[in-house]
Order: C-alpha cells, then sequence, then structure tokens
DNA sequence: CAAAAAAATGTGACCGTTCACATTTTGCTG
DNA sequence: CAGCAAAATGTGAACGGTCACATTTTTTTG
C-alpha cells in the first residue's frame, strides 16, 4: 500500500567505480579541493554527470562536522494571523527569496522555524532545533534579533548566528538598514517639496528601529529649523488601528500636518484610510511617506511613497556571512546595508 | 577563527546508558513503539528528558528509510519580483504557515525549492532535491501542480506527492477549493444584490482555477436568465496591468457593468484603481469581489469582498496526508476545502 | 504445568558521507 | 640523479540513528 520502494539514488561510491577512482577522491572534488588533478577532475566530473550523482545532505551532515542547513528563526505571531484575519508576513517571503538563493548557490538549504513572540519556551524550541538538525549557522528575525537569552544559547552551543534589524550588538553578525538615515532622508525630502507641518507616526517600542526612525525624523526637523509642534510626534504600534488612531489625533490637531511619515506600510495605509474619511485628498492636501515597502504598498489607492526595507538583500547577507563562516560569533559585526526611497503617488508639493 | 567546536548533543546511546537498557529500547519509545512496558518507558522518557535529548533527523534518515522531510515546490516567477519590483508571493507564507505547523506536530520539517515556471530545467532541480533530501512527501503548488512531467518524476521515484490547487488528476493527492462553486456563489451573491449587469474578469488560462472559475460565472448567470452580454467576460492573466485593461473595457462598455468579479486580488485592485480614475464610486455604482483574500485585501480602500482562498487549510491538509502516507500515489484522490465569502465595503446593492 | 506462541528486549550490521591517517606519486634541491 | 618534501590518491573508521534478526521473558493453550 504505502509508498512504494523508492529509487536508489547513485552514492559517491557508485561514482568512485564508474570513474575509476577511490571514494576519497571523488569526495574530493565534490568538496572542491584544490588537490586533485585535472585529468582525475574531469574523469570524477563525467562519471558524476553522467550517474546524475547528487551528494545525500543527510549523510554528508553525519560524516563531517557541517550540515548545510541555515535556520531562518521568524516569529510565529506575525504569521499565526493568516489563518483567521489574513494578514500577511512580507518578511517570511522574502526572507525566504533573498536567503534562499544565496543558500541554493552554495549548496545549502533554508529551513524555517516559526517561534511565537513571548513564548518563555522559545529557548527550547530553539535548542530542540540544534540538536534535530544542528544548522550550520542561524539567522535571527525581528522580534526573535532582540532576544539575547537567544543568542547566548547560540554562542553556548557554538553555531554561528546573524540578526537581522538589529544593531548595537557585540555578538553575532548583525545586518541592519540606516533606520537613522532613512528616516532623515525622508523627512528631508518632504521639507524639500515645501512642507513645514511634517508629522511622524513611531512604531512599537520593542523595535530598535523605531527610536532609530524617531530619531532621524527629530533631526532632520531640527536642522529645517521650522516651528515644531509636539503633537506632530505620534506614538503607534505597527499596527493599522494604531496608525488609525494616530492619523485622527493628527487631523483634529490644531495644527494639522500638511505631511505624514509613518514607521510602517500597515500604519500608512491606515493614514490613507483616514485621510479618505475625513475627506482630505492624497497627495493635494496631504502628503505621506512609510517605511518597509512591503508588497502590497503598489496596490493602495494612491500607491504609497515609501522607504524600502532591503529585507531580501539582508536575508541574503545574512546567509551568504554564516555560509562563508569565517566568523568568529563572540564578537560583534555590524552591517549596514543602504536604503532606497521609492517615490509613488503619495507625495506632492506643500499646499499653499 | 571559525565556529567553535559545537556542543555535543547527547545521542541515543547515552540515554540508553542513562535509562539501563538497550539503544533499540530508546529507539522504540521514540518511534512510540507499542511492544515497550510501561514501566520501560517511563525510565527512558525520564532518561531524555533529564538529558534534553533530540533525536538527530540526518542519522534517523541515514538508518531508516523515512527522512522526516516535505519538500514544498514553490514558484520562483512569482517571487523573484520582490528582488525589484516588490510583488509579492502571498502564498508562500501561508503555505509556510499551515504546512509547517503540521509538520512541527509529527516531528516533521518542511524545506521549501523555489522553481521557475517554464524552467525546462525544472525536473533535474526537482530530481536532484530528491536525491539530496531524500523527502518523504513533496507538495507542489501553482503553477507547478499543473506539470505532469514532475509528477511522473515523483511516481518514478516512488516519493508520494499532493497537488495544491489542481483537479481530476488521477494520480498523487489533490487539494482544491471548489471553484466552480465559489464563482457561482460569489456571482448569485451579487445578483442577490440586484445587479443585472455582472462582468467577470478571467484568470490566466494555464491555470485550471481559471476555468472553473468562469464556469461557476456562467453558470450562475444562465440561471439568472437575465440579458447577457458579450462584453461582461474579460481575458485578463492575474497581473495588475490586465486587470486594468479589462477594467478600462468594461467601463468604456456601452453596457457598463454595475458589478465584477475579478479572478484574483490583484486583478480587482486594479479595478478599483480605474474605478477611481473614471471617477467611479464604489459600491455606490460599481461592486466588485474578488478571488483569493490575500493578506493585502483588506488594506484597499474600500476593502475588499473576496473570496477567500483557505491556502493554508490546503497546504496543512497536503502536509497531513503526506506524513500519514497511507496513501497509493499510483491511483488519485481528490479532497476539497470549504470556500468562503468574505463581505468587506466594494459589495452593494445595484445601483437604481 | 509443560510446550508453544506471543510479547518484550537486546545485538550487530548498515545507511552515505567525511575524517584522520597511510601510502604512492610527483616535484624540487644540491 | 639520489634524497627528501610536497602533492596526489587511497584506506578504514566513525557519525547516530534504524533495521533485521536473535534472545529472553511473559502469556496462552491443550
Amino acid at each position: 500500500m504505502a509508498s512504494q520502494s523508492r529509487t536508489k539514488s547513485p552514492t559517491i561510491r557508485d561514482v568512485a567505480a564508474e570513474a575509476g577512482v577511490s571514494h576519497q577522491t571523488v569526495s574530493r572534488v565534490i568538496n572542491k579541493s584544490p588537490n586533485v588533478k585535472v585529468a582525475l577532475r574531469q574523469k570524477v566530473q563525467t562519471a558524476i554527470d553522467r550517474l546524475g550523482y547528487v551528494p545525500n545532505i543527510a549523510a554528508r551532515r553525519m560524516g563531517g562536522n557541517r550540515s548545510y542547513l541555515i535556520l531562518a528563526i521568524n516569529d510565529r505571531a506575525r504569521t499565526i494571523d493568516n489563518w483567521g484575519v489574513g494578514r500577511g508576513n512580507d518578511w517570511v517571503d522574502q526572507m525566504l527569496f533573498g536567503g534562499m538563493m544565496e543558500c541554493e548557490k552554495n549548496g545549502f538549504r533554508m529551513i524555517f522555524d516559526l517561534v511565537e513572540t513571548e513564548n518563555p519556551a522559545a529557548e527550547k524550541q530553539l535548542s530542540a532545533a540544534l540538536s534535530s538538525l544542528r544548522p550550520d549557522g542561524v539567522i535571527l528575525t525581528p522580534p526573535h534579533s532582540e532576544n539575547q537569552h537567544l543568542a547566548d544559547l547560540l554562542i553556548a552551543n557554538g553555531t554561528p548566528f546573524a540578526r537581522i534589524g538589529s544593531s548595537n550588538k557585540n555578538d553575532g553578525i548583525n545586518i541592519v538598514m540606516d533606520d537613522r538615515a532613512a528616516a532623515h532622508a525622508a523627512t528631508q525630502s518632504l521639507l524639500d517639496l515645501g512642507h513645514r507641518k511634517v508629522a511622524f507616526i513611531a512604531g512599537s517600542p520593542d523595535y530598535l528601529a523605531s527610536s532609530s526612525r524617531l530619531a532621524g525624523y527629530r533631526s532632520a526637523m531640527a536642522q529645517a529649523s521650522s516651528s515644531i509642534h509636539a503633537d506632530w510626534e505620534q506614538p503607534g504600534d505597527f499596527s493599522f488601528a494604531s496608525g488609525a488612531e494616530a492619523a485622527d489625533r493628527l487631523f483634529h490637531s490644531e495644527s494639522r500636518p500638511t505631511a505624514i511619515l509613518a514607521s510602517n506600510d500597515e500604519m500608512a495605509f491606515a493614514v490613507l484610510h483616514q485621510a479618505a474619511k475625513f475627506g482630505i485628498s492624497v497627495p493635494e492636501e496631504l502628503s505621506v511617506i512609510s517605511f518597509d515597502d512591503t508588497p502590497g504598498v503598489r496596490f493602495s489607492v494612491p500607491p504609497l511613497t515609501a522607504i524600502r526595507q532591503p529585507i531580501a538583500a539582508m536575508a541574503r547577507r545574512a546567509a551568504s556571512e554564516l555560509i562563508d563562516r569565517k566568523i568568529d560569533i563572540q564578537k560583534g559585526i555590524q552591517i549596514t546595508l543602504p536604503f532606497e526611497l521609492i517615490t509613488r503617488s503619495t507625495t506632492g508639493s506643500a499646499p499653499q
């Protein structure tokens, strides 16, 4: 009944026999060892091609001390809503793409683990995954990149790791976008369009990025030396609801802003939503810029001008660094990737 | 320099020594063999807990004929745009969630492979993945679920597989939403609101779902016995651009529809976009329903009424069936999962 | 209650790689 | 061109599970 007998794939010894060499020589060819003569290498390669040999990843892990696996830890909370509410985790597919391409290029595989944000068993879950998979590297994405317990566990275990979207850490590989500079640039672009009343909706304080973005906004505003209104800095938590509330407060403010910088796309969507309700036209009466540039933004009406967070590029870089693994995880490495301001249709000159 | 020595995880033999039994007994406990006395089982379990033992997945694969791996084949084309254009693959994260939860529950892991749609090397890529990973099951997602070459390869290899979003196949496990019924229901809901001029924007003909949806639309319209205008059936290919073009044609049509059923969210977004341009208010002058209900839809203005495609549930079911593997892949199994019509704000009574 | 059957437990080989080390071949030096 | 170092290739063990089968214990049966 169940599955019929699996076709037997050729082994390294089949290739060795076919090429008339020892199995170890085949291994050397696979692993690009420099100490194989060209003639032999070619003979082996021919045999590999003829037999369609592909090394078995499980056996490689058994024999050597590498697994050719990169483990990506993502937030379950961001994804779980898909079940009911239909909230997407735009990180996952970009992670997948950026990280996976890099892995594939190097004969690695990427495996995901979804860990609940506030789960006290998170360490246990990671620990089990390490034992079971013995990955060559682990990528931590927000908010897990802020969880030092996980990092400590990885250090104790001797597994190299990279954090995405977190910096100022003195261990592991830390890959970030320059949030401060990005927020500054976005704010400046609004100032350059003649806006003087520029508001900011902050992200959840749990994320380091939130304070960096706020700092960038403040520095640009301070430089502009225009009068700053306290109401223009609104709290938020990255949710649609919090964005809508912030927008309400701003629209009711006695000094209503003509431009709003929102700390993520979802809150920017909420701003557009509320603007429509208030009969405020975008971009004629109000300009909006958001952070992240997740895939959905180009379908908003009007399409959002946004700071693109290079998630795929960050994941790719994380994978690449882990695969190279010339790294001493005990001391931290900081890598900053460039941001990009994508101008679409929610920004325009300040109203007269 | 490189990674420091990895902490040695306990092995099955460490547990055996700790519990004072043979390694095979430990193996039996792990695998829930019924033939272990309760007293012994408990002694072993205690030792497992004390040592924090977790079986090494690679070793399990080497010894036995299972890998505890499910391979999910996704479309690279849908994802590759992330790099440049920022187009999301809403399948991936839902697949990930639905399938992965099920895998995790059973001690399995899910691995993704991104395969280009039109790539002639697709079979080679799958073949390599099979050799390398030896997965216990493979999940094919659109458009790969329509590629019989891949299915044949899997059958020849003896690897069970499930197709998502494809039916009428006589091999493998086939999991679908009832597209015809869903399209019928959506169309009917518009007719029930008093609409008589109901248009349809079709999806790419490469997908079986496209024709099913068209059929459902036609059957509902036929039943309504209202006069049907040829212009109301517009071609499309699931892209924003094709949706915008279809909308343009419909809005210029001499018998402009008061309701439009679009075959996916992206084309529905395009309809909203064009409606705004034409100054057509939604839902007062035009009702819109879309297919898929991908995460972004609730941020459209106004939020889209949509048929939810239960992607996560389908992935979960696929994984579940493959893990149970009581299946004879030679003969096909058809599984239909329920759809759901999510009413949001793009639908309303027909204008007078 | 002895003999046979069934259930519980144990033993050693094996999966397909890489590793450590042994051996052979090649290249270099004086 | 002997003698030795370095490069190229080969050999067998080991990784950590499961499998097939052997052995021991318990239960059933006539």
